[in-house]
DNA sequence: ATTATTGCAAACCCTTTGCAACTTA
DNA sequence: TAAGTTGCAAAGGGTTTGCAATAAT
């Protein structure tokens, strides 16, 4: 007789992904982060003897494509950060501090059925909304 | 007696820019595309003795800032289109061949919304969708 | 045992910068 | 004329790569 699977998969197990110290880790740090971070702040943040910064760059690349992190773009500049696939919304992140607010929805269904109508499929979305927060306040 | 202001300011100048021979050049080249275009391409496109590549960059940024383009992340790339001042909205593009298809809404404002009455203004937004084209059956 | 993942270090590419010259309004 | 914009060329930073060694399933 085989082994049964374990009752609750790891979320890296559940994508198919290897569980790898580095991988908890960079999973670890997204989930306590205050405000989405750069790829070379989590490689800090992870502790820069725990993996290499390529590796960050590589795990990040995985966990975005497992699903497991957002991205987004403020100010040009790409920062992730946690989420979590059994509630699935955005933020709005302040252009001049990165501080950040959950907005707690998603409202892209509609477009997302558009566009499969109109032939696409496996169909992904990245909603960024910046703006500056009440401490910010500053003109642009 | 002043002169009065034209019956139509051309968008650069209603966007405060000066209008020169690289941005409208860059803004044709723009209006002119198929599918989203890198900088790069975009420098291309306008002739590369038309203008710098460093003056380009510059152009995409002055034209995003005010609001004349939109810029899509696509497969972690930077590309810009062209965008209607009257008439936002947004589009799916394909993630293996580059292909866009307009959906004709927007439907953030409700999150814009709730942004602002979390203390958030000067509130811009981004929405990328990217999917797998019907010419582009395969699998990922 | 097999396949995925990592470290290292170099290479790459995209993007930005300073400053003087030149346009635009 | 004043302010904004551009060219040039060099620097900068973030990100990727190859390959051998290592770890996960």
């Amino acid at each position: 007789m085989r082994h049964s699977a374990p009752l609750s998969l790891s979320p890296l197990r559940k994508a198919g992904l290897k569980s790898t110290p580095g991988r908890r880790a960079v999973l670890s740090v997204l989930a306590k982060l205050a405000s989405p971070a750069s790829a070379d702040q989590i490689y800090t943040k992870v502790g820069t003897q725990t993996c290499d910064r390529a590796t960050v760059y590589r795990i990040l690349d995985s966990l975005d494509e497992a699903g497991l992190l957002q991205r987004v773009i403020v100010r040009g500049k790409k920062l992730y950060l946690p989420e979590e696939p059994s509630h699935h919304h955005h933020h709005v992140v302040c252009r001049k501090c990165n501080s950040t607010v959950c907005l707690d929805q998603c409202l892209i269904s509609p477009l997302e059925k558009k566009a499969r109508q109109l032939g696409f499929h496996s169909i992904r979305h990245t909603l960024q909304l910046t703006g500056l927060c009440s401490k910010c306040t500053t003109s642009t």
